[in-house]
DNA sequence: TATCTTGCATCGTGGTACGATATAAAAATA
DNA sequence: TATTTTTATATCGTACCACGATGCAAGATA
């Protein structure tokens, strides 16, 4: 056993809690940008995130499931989001033939179109702040 | 002028699709692990990075204004936060003297234990994710 | 065929941020 | 000083979104 008390196995000091909040500060700032873009297109960043997602993916289509996996979402919260998206005109629905109990989404033409706006606008953006983000992480004290 | 075709300045390509979503892959996990550290310990990830801005403050305490304006948020939406950490005892309300307008919160004793805690856990993760971070923004393309 | 597992969908609920609006204090101006 | 404007906090109704619980259909297994 260590000879240290053991509950509070040493408070955080000033530092460490300014390098933690600076790092939230920096991502909710790039957040924040991103909603501002998305919201001009009117957009969510969730909405966002999933357009963006599919597009990336292999054959710039997914089911249902895996898109749930990729957002770190619930089935049935990534069943909304594709629903929401389908009303919006962005992506469509399609049963897999393979396995009809999937469901295989993809871009419309207008989803591709709306991401790839809004894709050059956040690359745009990332590529002036990341070094910001970079320098906020590696700022972070370690803690043990 | 230039002489490329001007209203689509030229799409992104597989590779920029990728970076991106990678960049914003790496994000929602680590927001995903803020939100697991956060919920066992009963508290969403704007009230943890409420009490942490609170507790990084100069005095460690802020206006609600000052608040609002570190998390990115409206005015009335961080009296709502303010409310809802004061209802669970975790930061206290306090009029300003200097300005009667202004409300000054702060952290209880309950509530800077219960940051500590959350604290010591986000940097002991941020320390093993944030190469993971800075890989997915280094390898983020040049747009232009 | 019967049962189990997997994948998608529906419904009701709760949390949170917002716009619009109100109130009070401080600052600016007449 | 009196009036107006600005600033800071608060309240109320609304909308979005994710979740748990639950259901249903298709595939897998016995």
């Amino acid at each position: 056993m260590k000879a240290r008390a053991k509950k509070p196995p040493q408070s955080m000091d000033d530092a460490q809690y300014a390098g933690l909040a600076g790092f939230r500060r920096a991502l909710r700032q790039l957040m924040a940008d991103s909603e501002r873009i998305c919201g001009a297109a009117g957009l969510t960043t969730q909405r966002f995130q999933a357009l963006l997602a599919i597009r990336a993916a292999a054959d710039g289509s997914m089911s249902i499931g895996a898109l749930a996996e990729e957002l770190v979402l619930r089935h049935h919260s990534a069943v909304e989001l594709v629903g929401r998206l389908e009303l919006a005109g962005l992506v469509q629905r399609q049963s897999d033939p393979q396995d009809k109990r999937r469901v295989i989404v993809s871009l419309t033409r207008q989803g591709a179109a709306r991401l790839d706006e809004l894709a050059r606008e956040h690359a745009k953006g990332l590529s002036e702040n990341r070094d910001i983000i970079i320098a906020s992480l590696t700022a972070l004290p370690e803690t043990d």
